[in-house]
DNA sequence: CTGTTGATGTCTGTGACTGACGTCAGTCAC
DNA sequence: GTGACTGACGTCAGTCACAGACATCAACAG
């Protein structure tokens, strides 16, 4: 056994979230969670780079998932089926177990702006990343763009829904559904073609 | 004449963009900033709840022009029709005149993840309140929602675009070039129905 | 047995932000 | 004209997020 005990930043993660949950998030000092697990400030600060930034740590396999996704499809895909592959990779990172802890996670965030933030800020180099994995395809600029950042509004919409009370199919079948809905939005629009 | 000169916000405004554009945001502190217009850093404070809003204060209009768009449009007008006419009111905001001045004040905003952050909020926000004025006109969800976020995804590309070095078209242009794009992208997708 | 390394603690400082309270010019009632 | 009132500001003191510098100590390589 080692001096200390190990999986600091996973215990730090989970004392923060139950902190956040019960005193709130302002309520709720980076010294506090530290104290929780036996550690110091100082410590959690070398973990993360800044207090919320731990409840959004470790994010690179989503984001990975995101990209293979993309990759997967066949060459010659259209943009939004690259997306639509993307979308089902990055929906099995968050199977039906995970749904409880995801809803109890999104309720601390929604309750603070500061959270918010960095929750859009993510979203968006989720965006950033993918629209350069679908200029890699050679799918040109805004469409690569439009795309990707038509993914993540996909993806967020499906998300919300997804932990939604009473809700309780998956989130890959609900994010196919917005998906769709989107299509539907923008066909009946292209249909009808009062665009100049 | 008053004890104190008038229009202190403004002033404030002004001296911080300029701070924040020669030294830096982090290097600026917001006791600086008050002192360059002979005030203290608790008046700061008072007109701005944080260091970063100083640079977003005043969007309320830019909203209203973006929600009068939606009112104007005609009933029963099909949701993306109504953005375009939302785009439009909005892009009326940013005359070629101001194209010089969100140039500076992007660059600085670009350069600091915090103000990135920030940003992203108040463009959610936006797209909060658009997908509200969508439902009140009879729009369900996900429709609502969905149409408003793609049409702040629109405005932001736009956005860039107008920003860049050597465009000349005007936002309004732009934007409607931009939707084009979304339409034809999406458009492109339903054509050949590989969805399930 | 000894040098190195990695994760941690300790100490100390800066700056964002807040609450309580004092100040003073203009304004309005009387 | 005088006094109460108000709005915009200053002063003071405090909390907390975060960062740099340095010490500690188990583990491990040699």
């Amino acid at each position: 056994m080692g001096r200390w005990e190990p999986g600091a930043r996973e215990r730090l993660q989970a004392a923060a979230l139950e902190l956040f949950a019960t005193r709130g998030f302002e309520q709720t000092t980076a010294a506090e969670i530290a104290q929780a697990v036996g550690l110091t400030e100082r410590t959690f600060f070398r973990h993360f780079s800044d207090k919320r930034e731990v409840l959004f740590f470790g994010q690179q396999e989503f984001l990975q998932a995101f990209i293979d996704g993309v990759e997967a499809a066949p060459p010659e895909t259209s943009p939004l089926e690259v997306i639509a592959s993307a979308l089902q990779a990055a929906a099995s990172f968050f199977p039906d177990e995970r749904r409880s802890y995801s809803r109890m996670r999104q309720s601390v965030i929604d309750q603070n702006p500061p959270l918010q933030e960095r929750e859009l800020h993510k979203l968006a180099g989720l965006a950033t990343t993918v629209a350069a994995a679908l200029r890699a395809r050679g799918i040109g600029e805004p469409a690569a763009t439009l795309a990707a950042e038509s993914g993540a509004t996909v993806f967020g919409i499906a998300f919300t829904q997804w932990i939604r009370d009473g809700e309780t199919r998956s989130l890959a079948a609900i994010a196919s559904d917005v998906l769709r809905e989107l299509l539907d939005l923008t066909g009946a629009a292209t249909a009808s073609r009062p665009f100049p």
